[in-house]
DNA sequence: TAAATTACCATACAAATGTATGGTATTTAT
DNA sequence: ATAAATACCATACATTTGTATGGTAATTTA
């Protein structure tokens, strides 16, 4: 059971995960404190003690700029659905998204990964049915056995990958 | 004209690539210090103006951890080239490398891409001549116009990249 | 051989940083 | 209606952090 973070909280961890993932590094409490307005790091500082309490961040104590993030299943985002996927022919990927969806978890949601609706049933036996959204994340070298999908020019295949 | 790192200069910047890439957070001077057994700051600071001043990082002055790369055209590193592609029909993947060079740059050798060479010179439009080495990138989600190469199963084509 | 670079040491200091403590006012639960 | 949580403020303080300065010894370059 879950807490939830209020407004001004999930602006702050909003802010928090812009930094990590787009700057690469944490800010300190005064360049939070700063970015909000805030007079005060003190405020900050209560801030991100409430966000830790409530699970979504982790605060390596005696280290500048030591938040880091614990996003499990805590955080969703909001993720296009950009095409249709054959899991045996080609199938087309449409320009703009068909569909949207709630989707647990930046960290198991790389920047550049994005879904694909699975059309057929011919990886049933690896549990994908049709109509299942799989992740692609082209950030990963697929290894022999996994299932990758290969996007080619505006069609894509999902198979098995193996090397010879 | 590069001036080269001493040994020593090396191998703190490999530890700062090291944390930077992967620990996600350049470190302080003390923990430079502290990992390399150093009982002083100075040290370190010394060390990083000599790396700074031939240009391998730089650093942000008044901000904690404050180290960025410079890996531009400075650094090299093994990489395999794993096969061959071909720039209109496919054309063989091989188990293993069968070739390594040596590249410029961490930077615009992301962790995940890998080298191919190219056989025939359907894109010699685009400056992509035979026996040329592409970079493929998957972390990159191709956008229109640009070049991509797909991989499928065991064969591998490189086209421009169209969505319809 | 003289000068520069390298590779460490030490001390000193201002600014940045994290944290503790206490206060006030408002909103939300019980 | 009372307690708890929220959302800010302020002051204070010990560390951390970056940097400046100066020193020594060994190595490299000119």
């Amino acid at each position: 059971m879950r807490k939830d973070l209020t407004k001004i909280q999930k602006d702050i961890l909003d802010f928090l995960i812009d930094q990590i993932k787009g700057k690469g590094i944490p800010p300190t409490l005064a360049e939070v404190a700063n970015h909000f307005g805030y007079r005060n790091r003190a405020t900050v500082q209560q801030h991100l003690g409430a966000i830790e309490k409530k699970g979504f961040i982790r605060k390596n104590p005696k280290l500048s700029r030591g938040i880091e993030l614990t996003l499990e299943d805590k955080f969703f985002v909001p993720k296009p659905v950009l095409g249709e996927v054959a899991a045996g022919n080609p199938l087309t990927i449409y320009p703009d998204a068909i569909d949207t969806i709630e989707l647990p978890t930046i960290a198991r949601m790389p920047k550049d990964s994005f879904l694909l609706r699975v059309k057929g049933d011919s990886l049933k036996d690896a549990y994908i049915f049709n109509g299942d959204i799989v992740i692609v994340n082209p950030n990963l070298e697929p290894k022999n056995g996994q299932i990758v999908a290969a996007i080619l020019d505006d069609a894509a295949v999902v198979k098995r990958f193996y090397k010879k």
